[in-house]
DNA sequence: GCGGCCATCGTACGAAAGTCGCAGGCCGGC
DNA sequence: GCCGGCCTGCGACTTTCGTACGATGGCCGC
């Protein structure tokens, strides 16, 4: 039975993804999750969860920093983003960093059950207005190896390097995961080894870089004269 | 006399921008600088410079990166951003870290040098079909402080939170700054105290927020079918 | 089964990081 | 002109980081 996480922050677009998800596979099991919290925390209890279709931008994950969380922790889940900000540059680091397609929210019913379709049946979906220029560009090359290497992380080592990007100290870490201090450190090690740099603040800013700068005012409002400050 | 520097690692871009400054004053001594490192130079040797035309994306400034440094260096300097990648959210927070105008690259000669009378006359300038959108929406919240709080950094200071910011160690920044790593402990603690973080990892996270998802792929080459890997 | 990776812990040590107080210089306000 | 504030620069001390030598058990694919 298809099982499916719809993790979203606005309301009214999941719904619109439950009514997509239902209208092709009616017996299909959609859950929701308004924070990446939630989301994870759901597939903690249904781990055999079959597709996640997550937001680019929601509490807790800002870019593509909860699909590298997901991919790390549940490699085996297909994630799907969806979104808004949908430049060629943006999907193709998304796809590097294994997501399972791309699916813009300003996309028709139907576009999106074709989307869904074909993510199900195992093929990577972008949006077909982007697939040239997606295809034209490679990933930057130190992104791509950069999701390489944030690929190679175990789930644990993912979970430790996410404390230290927020500047915890080894303790902290080792409090959180109710792990010894000894053992923090010895993953700290390796995950230096793996992202290639020498101290915790790189793999911060490292790390950091998944974030994506948001997108999008509200079309709307007056028009805005020229201001007058000096400089 | 008007001193422009032109900063962008594109030379036919510099080209059409030395036109345009040379068009509106045919005395205006303009020069040019491929990276970030060079325009500091020689903003180092023409600290009376009146206007600096910055990309934002060129070599050792992604984002507004560059802008920050040169806004804390020489606050007195008018730095104007010139970008293709002009979204609302964009300029705006381009304005809030100071920048004097935003320019549009795809912007035509005329309207270019439009653009740059308004900022040489003080008034900073934004591409009109973006003004109702960058006045719609206020800056981020966290955003706004952020860059009080970067502008409330001494140039040393700032100095000192890019190296912190690249990895290094206090001693390396000691020695690149050419004073005592004791020296460098005080910055740092001013720093966090400014910033209000507890470590340097924070603030290297920090301040890489600066840094904004490069844009455009090159729009041509033939379309990607889909594909067929397996989740 | 065996090599491999992962996760967990022990101990110890050198090297960083971060905190304490202190002082000269420059600038703007009172 | 004097004062306060900020930037800059400096010694000694405590905490944290990062790494060195380890070791154990579990899981998985060849």
């Amino acid at each position: 039975m298809l099982k499916v996480l719809i993790a979203d922050d606005h309301p009214l677009f999941r719904l619109a993804l439950r009514q997509a998800v239902a209208g092709l596979d009616a017996s299909a099991r959609i859950a929701e999750a308004a924070d990446l919290d939630a989301a994870r925390a759901h597939l903690l209890e249904q781990p055999d969860t079959d597709l996640v279709l997550l937001d680019l931008h929601m509490p807790g994950s800002q870019g593509l920093m909860g699909l590298a969380a997901l991919r790390a922790e549940y490699p085996s889940i297909a994630v799907a983003m969806v979104s808004a900000h949908d430049d060629p540059d943006t999907i193709r680091r998304a796809l590097a960093y294994g997501a399972a397609g791309f699916i813009a929210k300003r996309a028709a019913l139907e576009d999106l059950q074709t989307a869904l379709r074909a993510i199900l049946d195992c093929r990577t979906w972008i949006p077909p207005e982007h697939r040239a220029a997606v295809a034209a560009g490679e990933v930057a090359a130190d992104d791509g190896t950069l999701a390489a290497r944030l690929n190679s992380l175990s789930p644990q080592q993912f979970r430790v390097l996410t404390l230290v990007a927020e500047g915890r100290l080894n303790k902290q870490i080792a409090d959180a995961l109710s792990i010894q201090e000894r053992t923090v450190k010895a993953h700290v090690t390796a995950i230096f080894e793996k992202l290639g740099v020498r101290n915790r603040t790189q793999a911060g800013v490292l790390l950091s870089t998944l974030r994506i700068a948001a997108g999008e005012a509200p079309p709307d409002a007056a028009a805005a004269g020229e201001g007058r400050l000096p400089h």
